[in-house]
DNA sequence: TTGTAGGCGTTATCAA
DNA sequence: TTGATAACGCCTACAA
C-alpha cells in the first residue's frame, strides 16, 4: 500500500492523496473524504524513510545513554521521549555501555539514522580527556548535541545541568548543623558531576571550617555490598557519626551497613544519599536524598532543543535568531525523610 | 555530504562507492581504497532513510513499552536493544503509557516507520478484551510481533512468557510448608500475568488443602504506602502471618507494614515478593522474591525474532521454513533473601 | 482545486 | 571490475 495505490483506488492523484495525509487546506471536502475513506479502507500508512528523504528531517531525536536498566537513566529516557512525542518527534534509543568505543559507534549509527538532534543523557559522555569527546563536537557542526546532566563547551553543545555541587554543600552544612561533626563522604563514579559532587562537600567542609585534610572522602564501586563492607572497614578504623553518598544505591548501601553493626538511625548516624530515585524511598528507613531534578532537567532539555529546531519566524516570515543558553542550571532539592534528623 | 560528492571527489562512479560501503567483493583494491580515503577525509555517513527506501527495511525493530521509568520494563529495554544492537539491528523506542489509544497510536508511528517487526515489552499490552488488541492481530499480518511477557494466539504473534503461574505456587507452598498457615495475597494489577499469577495462588493453596473461600486475596494500588495502609487494615482485620505480593514494590510496602506494626521478619511474619529486580535487594530486610527470568525472556524474543528475520537458506539458496514456537515458557525461579525462613 | 514532474540518496540491475 | 539508470515512496513547486 503505497501512495499511488491509494491515489489510484480514489481516483485522485497522488498529490491530492499527499495533501490529504498532510492536512493541507487547499483540498476539497469531497475529495479530502474520497481519500480517507480509501486510507481507513485500506490501511494505509505513510512511509516514513520516503518521507524523511523528501524534506530532509524525519522528525527523530536521537537518545543516547549508558544504560537504560539505571534507575535514574530509566527515568530520564521516559520523561525525554514523553516529551519529545508531544511535540511530533519520535525516539530513537541506543544503549552505549560505558566504553568509549562503543559510544562513538551509537553516536555514528544515530548520524546515520538522520536524527534532526543527539541527546545524551547521563554525565558518563563527558569523558576526562576533552579529545575523547571530539566525536561530539564534531557531530554538533551537523547537528545540536542536547546534554543532559553534563558540560562541554563546544559549538552547537546545550548543557542543562543540576547544581549537585550546591545540593551537595547544602547537605553537609545540614548535618552539620543538626550535630553530625564527623562526616564521611563515599562516591563511586569520577564523571564530571561526580567530581562535581567533591567540590560540594568540599566547599561544605569549609563552610563549617572543617580543615579538607581531616574530611573523609573514600571511593567504592556502585554496589550494596562493597559499599556497606567498605563503610564497616572504615567505621572499624575511626567512628563516624554521618555519611553522604553520591548515589541512592550507595545510600542503601550505608543503610545495610548502620543495621549490621546496629547503629539507630538517624540518632546515632544520619545519612543523606543522592539522585531522589525509587531507590530512596524503598529503603527503610526511607533515605534523606538530594533530589536532582530529573524532570526539570529532561523537560528543559527538550524546550531548548524545539527552540533550536523550529525557529520562531516574524511577520514577515524571517526566522528569528534563538537564544538558548548554552548552559542551564537546575537547582537541587533537599527532600527530607527518615536517616536524618533536621 | 552524499554518494555523489564521494564519488566525484574519488573520480569514480556512485555505484563504485555503493559496493564499497557495502563491503562488496566485486572491487579492485585500487578503487576501494580510493573510496575509503575521500570517506575518511569528508567523514561522510550514508543516509539511512534513502537506503531503507533502496532495499525495504531499515534493520529497525520498534520496541513499545507501557513505561520505560518501571524498573521491570527499564531492564527489559535494556536486554532487548543490546542484544539487537549486536545482531545488527536498531531500536526505536515507543513509551505509550497504559491508555489503550495511545498505545494504538504508538503502533501506529512504529508501522510508518516501517520496522522490521515489533517487540511488545510487558503484559500490559494484552487487553481484558480481545477485540482490543486488534490493532496487534492486525499489524502482525505484515511484520512479526514479539511479545516478552503476555500471549495473544494469533498469525504471526510470538511470545515469550514466564511461568509466573508456577512461580508463584511454589513460593505458596514453600511458606506453607515453613509454617505459615495463613497467607495473604496482594496484588495491583489484572493484566495477563497478573491473572496468572492469581491463578498460581490458588495452585498452591489448593496443592496444601485450603479451601478457595478461605484464601485472601486483596487488591491495592502499586504504591509503597497504599500496600502498607491496605495491609494494615487488613491485619487489624483478622492477623496473617505471611504475605505474598505481585511485585517488588508492593513487597517493599509489606516490609514497611511489617516495621509500622512491629513484626518481626521473618519469625513472625514472611515475606515473598515478585520479579527479583533491584528493589528486592535495596529493601532492608532483602525480600526473598520470584525471579521471573526477564534477561532470559528478552534474549530468547531476539533469538526467535532474528530467526523469523533472517531464515536460513540451503545449499540451493532457497530458504529453510523457520520453526519458532508460537509460545516459549521460561520457568520462574525462587530466590531466597532474608524475609523467609525456608 | 487539481495534476504533472522533478528531486531526495541509496540500492540493484544491466550493459559495457 | 566498472558505470548508467531505473526503482524505492513521498513532497513540492509549478502548471493547468
Amino acid at each position: 500500500m503505497n501512495i499511488y495505490d491509494i491515489s489510484k483506488a480514489a481516483g485522485v492523484s497522488i498529490a491530492s492523496v499527499s495533501r490529504v495525509i498532510n492536512g493541507a487546506d487547499n483540498v476539497s471536502e469531497k475529495t479530502r473524504k474520497k481519500v480517507m475513506d480509501i486510507i481507513d479502507e485500506y490501511g494505509y500508512t505513510p512511509n516514513a524513510y520516503a518521507r524523511g528523504l523528501g524534506r530532509g528531517s524525519m522528525k527523530t531525536i536521537g537518545i543516547m545513554c549508558s544504560d537504560s536498566s539505571d534507575i535514574y537513566l530509566a527515568n530520564a529516557i521516559y520523561y525525554l521521549e514523553t516529551e519529545l512525542r508531544k511535540n511530533g518527534y519520535n525516539s530513537i534509543l541506543c544503549c552505549t555501555g560505558y566504553d568509549l568505543e562503543n559510544k562513538k559507534a551509537g553516536f555514528e549509527l544515530l548520524k546515520s539514522r538522520q536524527v534532526d538532534a543527539f541527546i545524551l543523557a547521563g554525565s558518563k559522555f563527558v569523558e576526562k580527556k576533552l579529545e575523547d569527546d571530539q566525536y561530539i563536537i564534531d557531530g554538533a557542526k551537523e547537528h545540536p548535541v542536547m546534554l543532559v546532566n553534563g558540560f562541554i563547551d563546544a559549538d552547537n553543545v546545550y548543557s542543562t545541568t543540576c547544581d549537585d555541587k550546591g545540593g551537595m554543600k547544602d547537605a553537609f552544612i545540614k548535618l552539620y548543623e543538626s550535630g553530625s561533626k564527623n562526616i564521611i563522604y563515599v562516591y563511586s563514579s569520577d564523571s564530571y558531576s561526580g567530581m562535581q559532587k567533591i567540590e560540594g562537600v568540599k566547599a561544605g567542609a569549609k563552610k563549617c571550617n572543617i580543615p579538607e585534610k581531616n574530611l573523609r572522602i573514600i571511593k567504592g564501586h556502585k554496589s550494596y555490598y562493597d559499599i556497606a563492607r567498605l563503610l564497616d572497614e572504615e567505621y572499624a578504623r575511626e567512628p563516624f557519626d554521618a555519611i553522604i553518598t553520591s548515589s541512592d544505591t550507595s545510600g542503601v548501601g550505608a543503610v545495610k551497613f548502620a543495621v549490621k553493626r546496629g547503629l539507630r538511625i538517624p540518632e546515632e548516624l544520619q545519612i543523606v544519599s543522592f539522585n531522589n530515585s525509587k531507590l530512596a524511598e524503598a529503603s527503610t528507613p526511607e533515605l534523606t536524598s538530594v533530589d536532582t531534578m530529573l524532570q526539570e532537567l529532561c523537560s528543559k532539555t527538550c524546550k531548548s532543543l524545539m527552540k533550536l529546531l523550529n525557529p520562531e519566524v516574524d511577520a514577515d516570515g524571517n526566522s528569528i535568531p534563538v537564544s538558548v543558553p548554552k548552559r542551564t542550571i537546575v537547582k537541587a532539592k533537599l527532600v527530607k525523610r527518615e536517616t536524618t534528623r533536621f
